[in-house]
DNA sequence: ATTGTATGTAAAATCGTTTTAGGAAGGACC
DNA sequence: GGTCCTTCCTAAAACGATTTTACATACAAT
């Protein structure tokens, strides 16, 4: 493959002023350049990567940390959507992605010591398990970075404000009637979960009525047999007392709650209303269609880059955490009781 | 960060023994070795994989083309999970991925010239418009590569055996009593729309049976909504002769033929029985659940990565086409009508 | 004693860029 | 004519590894 030796060559030209003339550099005349691009045309020049990077000291890639035990892989629906509009945009601006790994080849390399290895120029955490020591010796490095859903002194983050979300899921069913509802939240101790059930017991106190009974049963994110489990034991713990509505933690526990509501010979929303969170697309084909919050995966993505991108340009005042607006999709799974 | 050098210093060893102890040649004392090692883990040193990249000239990465005008983007459900299986296949040889794209920057390269500016060893073709200049520069070229659904005389493929999978499918409906069945298949002119049609076409002349109608309907892949409005034209179409089966090219196709029997008045399966193709998870959750064929996407992946890493390592006798068993999974949406 | 063979290490070249420091040529100005 | 800028270009170092060649030393075989 064609180097700049070989483009100065037939130029008659030294490398360096080949490279500059690649990179528009002002030092060069304007019939040099010309000269040195025609060429570099006609050799079918492609720079080099790495030994770009290796000059600079930077490679133009961005690590993405998206690892997690749950059976949805790399690919969960809502992760997939977020990392997508983050690749289109950092992509548009010269950087590659690479997926961050502790199991590549047979290096024994942290998720650190990968981003190390590949010499990326940032890193983008969209999901891991933050407590996990790999992942908090990547959080705890001096790399740019932003996380999404997370956030302590070392990490910024993206999310869908949690605070109006809850909110708006509560008011929607307060407002429907409901007042005895049971939130069937994702893994406690993890930082959104955390911020969720806050925000929601936040929405139902200012609601200042006495007579709603809110309450929380234990589930797990993104699975829709999690859901149905969960509702399952939830319908048989609450015999006597059986909540008119149910907040499920995201859409794939939603669907498993419809599914586990059917299967005790009741329905949505006739006995009871749920709601989901997310709002993927699937969520408007299931019958009956779910009411959620649907997070706006494209600004996410965008967010988060430009974020990153600001970090890395070294930029100042860079904004620590970007809160953008859930919005609420009405479906037919709630209904009204008053 | 540490580099081989500062460890030789630290050792009062060479540079190059150094970078021979850290990869077990044979030509030093197991002594420097350990020696070597122990410095290295106390300097914190990981090695720098463009460096690496630029004496070895092999980056010990591999590019990924998925990329299609649908608007599903790079993270079709069925794509995902082959791009997945074929990562975790790759990185546990070492290799990291790169998504190839023809708009990196500014720099305004096609595809093979991405894959050059990254040296990538190799290269895997998901989903592409393989009529399409950029994408046949790419596979003109002679990179290591592997596609799926797809072949000429200049790339192998894997795929799940079109032949087999029409033939279940077929076989499936005749045996239910279908005679007059209708194939809702992709866009024309793909490659493997083509193979699926001549294999079905193919399965049904095998039954010799004068009252077999097949008939072919355009429709285009993995859209609910193309699925709605071919099925919808169909009916309207067809109104005196209407099939009592349909095939559509895949699931989300299926799901959207469905929707668009229901929007007629009509039933699937006591009107209309539906088969899909592909399998994906949602399929099983749909009303009624469907019955598809279903691939084997981490097969797929691995097989990919495996035939991928043959021809990087330069071995003989790679086989050129890898052909995977599909299977047929039976759910509710077809009825036995004779 | 000589030759040969491992064995362990070092020096230097190489990979393809970018960057820094400077040099030559030419014009403008006093 | 000398000084000072510009403008355009080059040489050389640097980036961090690997790889090839060469050179010691030790020890065995002849």
């Amino acid at each position: 493959m064609a180097t700049i030796y070989d483009i100065a060559k037939a130029c008659g030209l030294s490398p360096a002023t080949v490279s500059k003339a690649l990179s528009n550099a002002s030092d060069v005349s304007a019939a040099t350049r010309e000269r040195v691009r025609r060429i570099a045309q006609e050799l079918d020049y492609v720079p080099n990567a790495g030994a770009r990077a290796l000059s600079q000291s930077r490679t133009w890639s961005i690590g993405i940390l998206c690892q997690d035990t749950s059976q949805m892989g790399l690919w969960h629906y809502l992760f997939a959507q977020v990392i997508e509009s983050f690749k289109d945009y950092v992509e548009q601006h010269g950087y590659d992605i690479v997926f961050i790994s502790n199991k590549v080849g047979n290096m024994g390399l942290s998720y650190l010591g990968h981003c190390r290895y590949r010499r990326v120029d940032g890193v983008f955490i969209v999901n891991t398990d933050h407590a996990q020591t790999d992942a908090r010796e990547l959080m705890e490095s001096n790399l740019p970075k932003i996380a999404i859903d997370f956030e302590n002194e070392k990490i910024g983050c993206v999310k869908t404000d949690p605070e109006e979300s809850m909110r708006m899921l509560f008011t929607h069913l307060y407002d429907l009637g409901h007042r005895n509802i049971v939130y069937l939240h994702g893994e406690r101790g993890k930082y959104i979960t955390e911020e969720r059930i806050a925000a929601l017991e936040k929405a139902a106190a200012e609601a200042s009525d006495k007579s709603v009974n809110l309450r929380l049963f234990p589930s797990r994110y993104y699975s829709i047999e999690g859901g149905f489990d969960s509702m399952k034991k939830l319908l048989s713990a609450t015999k006597d007392d059986r909540p008119t509505a149910v907040i499920a933690s995201d859409d794939y526990t939603a669907i498993g709650v419809i599914e586990a509501v059917r299967a005790a010979g009741l329905s949505v929303p006739e006995d009871i209303s749920v709601v989901g969170f997310d709002g993927i697309e699937i969520t408007q084909r299931t019958n009956p269609s779910l009411t959620t919050i649907r997070q706006d995966t494209k600004a996410i993505g965008e967010a988060a880059a430009k974020n990153l991108l600001s970090q890395i340009a070294g930029e100042e005042d860079v904004p620590k955490t970007v809160s953008l607006k859930p919005q609420l999709i009405c479906g037919e799974s709630c209904r009204d009781i008053k």
